[in-house]
RNA sequence: GGUCCGUUCGUCUAGGGGUUAGGACACGUCCCUUUCACGGAUGAAACACGGGUUCGAUUCCCGUACGGACUACCA
């Protein structure tokens, strides 16, 4: 069968907008699977429906689609192993844990939740942890201190029960993670946790290895917050006999806060007033969520920026297309420690892909409203002074918006008496320029300078400011060429108006 | 608290027993530009600490410190 085919998976749960580090993961299991010629399912994992939130499917699906990562198998494509949402599998997670109930691997357990907090607050104010382990479990309410007929009749009675593994006393685990080598851990330190809940749900532990067995996942690549539950989950292929299957592990570093300490949140994209979504989000109650394709991120920016936190091809070059990243990515090359989250760097990303688009297109999309001739000169103008395409847009309508104000600073030091006269006599000037364009400007401006005898380049930012109303900016014939003659003139008219006469 | 994972410039990182410890972002300076930006050049900037091992450790080992994750009938 596909024994050696590469099988990766993404399985996020819908519990509201996907984090910018699921869409981190999902790439990396996605680069995997197409480098080396394998399949990339999408699984949704909504064992909790408790935190389900409607929407959240369409997002996951829709970001993903955004960044240009495809879906070989699972939600929205369908598959040899349908249905891909484990609430839709609900009857054959109860099969397999019966079949550890019955192999003794797995036992009844009729703890209520608030008999477990009470213990673990008792304990905790003692200064040390519960734990439902080997060595407590046979002092709880579970089918192993009851007799078989006392389980059988609880069970028969309709009291809400859970099914926990029954985790070896005194074993050393161990497994080898791809990014990691190998972990160790004792057994003892490992709760006998629960498999089914109480609504005859799995929980993530059952439904993740089993889904992962049956769906014949080589890899899984998944964030480090899942490395402690990893020993677990090793535990279980075994318990199933199905050690010999097991996929691969990668544990990916975590993305953290960009500055002080702990992992990236909403929270530090509201205060740095960044986006940590791929697509803008609105929650339940109302409140919204900023995303990076609204904010103007490209998505070739975003996906390099991401593959870039965590890894490196080991060369120094920066830009990488997704094709490109699907030829030097490897698991090998990502690196253990978290990375902290730097928005500049996204941003730097954006402006170089950016550049990268031509003009046609740009002006296309970010100047609809402008005659095309007109809007490629405007991007030409703008292209390389701004990080995000939409600042074009911006930028033509201040192009076209008459000063209201001139720099007050240029004005103090700039505006005398040679501004003055050659302002005024350039003003003059432009109604007979035949073609105004940006070359006939320049060469009416210098003749205006040298009949006068006045030094241009003592004049030029204070025309810039009568222009323009700012001290900087873009080319200004280039400028002046686009806003056309009679704008121009108008627009002089007034800065002599307005400003002083002296 | 316990378990596990980690630690190279401010940030992302390369490197790996003997290097002027390399690149990128950000920052400074200069050039280009009659402005600004782009671009180019250049500068400042790092191996957490303590013990080993070794002729030699930033690199290997052990501790310590610090950071992180996990510690639910959440994923």
């Amino acid at each position: 069968m596909s024994n050696n085919q590469v099988r990766v998976r993404f399985a996020p749960s819908p519990t509201g907008a996907l984090h910018i580090g699921g869409v981190r993961t999902a790439l990396y299991n996605y680069l995997l699977a197409k480098q080396l010629g394998g399949k990339m399912l999408l699984r949704i994992e909504d064992t909790d429906q408790t935190r389900y939130v409607e929407g959240a499917e369409k997002y996951i699906i829709e970001a993903l689609s955004w960044v240009g990562i495809t879906i070989d198998e699972g939600i929205g494509v369908g598959g040899p192993h349908a249905p891909y949402r484990q609430s839709e599998r609900k009857p054959m997670y109860m099969d397999y844990a019966m079949q550890l109930i019955n192999s003794g691997k797995a036992y009844y357990a009729f703890d209520t939740s608030e008999e477990l907090d009470a213990m673990r607050q008792a304990l905790e104010s003692q200064g040390s942890a519960f734990q439902y382990n080997a060595v407590t479990r046979v002092k709880l309410n579970n089918s192993l201190t009851l007799s078989e007929d006392e389980t059988k009749a609880k069970i028969e009675a309709g009291e809400p029960y859970v099914i926990r593994l029954k985790v070896p006393a005194k074993e050393e685990i161990r497994f080898k993670d791809i990014i990691r080598d190998w972990v160790h851990v004792h057994s003892s330190t490992i709760d006998d946790k629960v498999l089914m809940k109480s609504d005859g749900m799995p929980t993530y532990h059952l439904a993740n290895v089993v889904d992962d067995h049956l769906m014949e996942i080589s890899h899984v690549i998944r964030g480090e917050e899942w490395l402690p539950s990893a020993p677990l989950h090793v535990l279980l292929y075994r318990a199933f006999g199905w050690e010999s299957t097991m996929p691969q592990f990668a544990h990916l570093p975590l993305l953290l806060k960009p500055e002080g300490n702990g992992k990236l949140s909403k929270r530090d994209a509201d205060l740095g007033g960044f986006p940590v979504f791929p697509l803008a989000w609105t929650n339940p109650d109302g409140s919204k969520a900023l995303g990076f394709r609204e904010e103007g991120y490209l998505k070739e920016a975003l996906v390099n920026f991401l593959a870039f936190l965590g890894w490196n091809p080991g060369t120094e070059q920066e830009m990488f297309s997704m094709d490109e990243l699907v030829t030097a990515f490897s698991l090998e090359r990502i690196n253990k420690a978290g990375a902290k989250f730097d928005i500049n760097k996204a941003k730097w990303y954006n402006q170089q892909y950016l550049k990268l688009q031509s003009d046609e297109e740009l002006a296309k999309t970010y100047l609809p409203d402008f005659e095309s001739d007109k809007a490629i000169k405007i991007v030409h103008l703008f292209k390389e002074r701004v990080t995000f395409p939409q600042e074009i847009t911006q930028e033509a309508n201040n192009l076209f918006t008459a000063p209201e104000t001139f720099d007050a600073t240029i004005v103090a030091s700039k505006w005398n008496v040679d501004a003055q006269t050659s302002i005024t006599a350039f003003a003059e000037a432009v109604p007979s320029i035949e073609n105004f364009v940006a070359d006939e400007i320049k060469h009416t401006l210098h003749d205006v300078f040298e009949k006068l005898g006045i030094k241009m380049g003592k004049v030029m930012q204070m025309l810039r400011v009568a222009v323009t109303g700012a001290g900087a900016g873009p080319d200004l014939m280039l400028s002046m060429e686009i806003m056309g003659k009679d704008e121009v003139t108008a627009r002089l008219t007034k800065a002599l108006n307005e400003l002083p006469n002296l």
